[in-house]
DNA sequence: ACATACCGTAAGCAATCGCTTACCGTACGT
DNA sequence: ACGTACGGTAAGCGATTGCTTACGGTATGT
């Protein structure tokens, strides 16, 4: 789904064509993704047309990255406390 | 699950004890994470211990940023091609 | 006013998820 | 050898997911 939106915005008939599924469930994929605003949503006629969110992406971004420091951190101080408790052998 | 593994390497017990669930729901859960590479298994004795798996979050960092860069270039082409077809205004 | 294009929503259904309880296997201490 | 701690797996179950078909609603062209 977001890998159709990479390349900008689409109508929800558009981004149906390229995918194995109905439109309506296209719609309602949408939906789940603009609720949990990781899409924006811009109506001119009748056609609704859908992009990705860059800011949402950040977000993401920035969550992965902390977890990504702390489990190297604790991992760093775990090799810490191994080498104090084994002497410093090897 | 993931936010209890930040601190570093826990046994099942440990992390079903931070919970609400129960320990088989753990473990399965752990199952699925480690499939998925999110996550690394250490025996000790009758012990399991886990750990986040940092290189598969650079993964997802990785993935999440080419999304980004590729939302934000289709962002600024829609843009240029609107001040094009508008005339120079504003 | 009428037909058409585009799309959201409701209902219904099979498939999957995520949990619990029960059970079994393995490593360790005595 | 026996008891205990630790944890994986199977079975079973209600809840949720993700789809399709059917329908209604709004904007556009004639």
């Amino acid at each position: 789904m977001l890998d159709v939106l990479r390349s900008g915005s689409h109508t929800v008939g558009q981004i149906a064509a390229k995918m194995p599924i109905s439109r309506p469930a296209v719609s309602q994929q949408l939906r789940v993704l603009r609720d949990a605003q990781l899409v924006t949503e811009r109506h001119v006629g009748t056609r609704h047309y859908f992009s990705i969110n860059p800011a949402t992406l950040l977000d993401m971004r920035a969550y992965v990255d902390e977890l990504w420091r702390d489990a190297l951190a604790s991992y760093a101080r775990h090799v810490a406390l191994q080498e104090r408790t084994n002497g410093t052998s090897r």
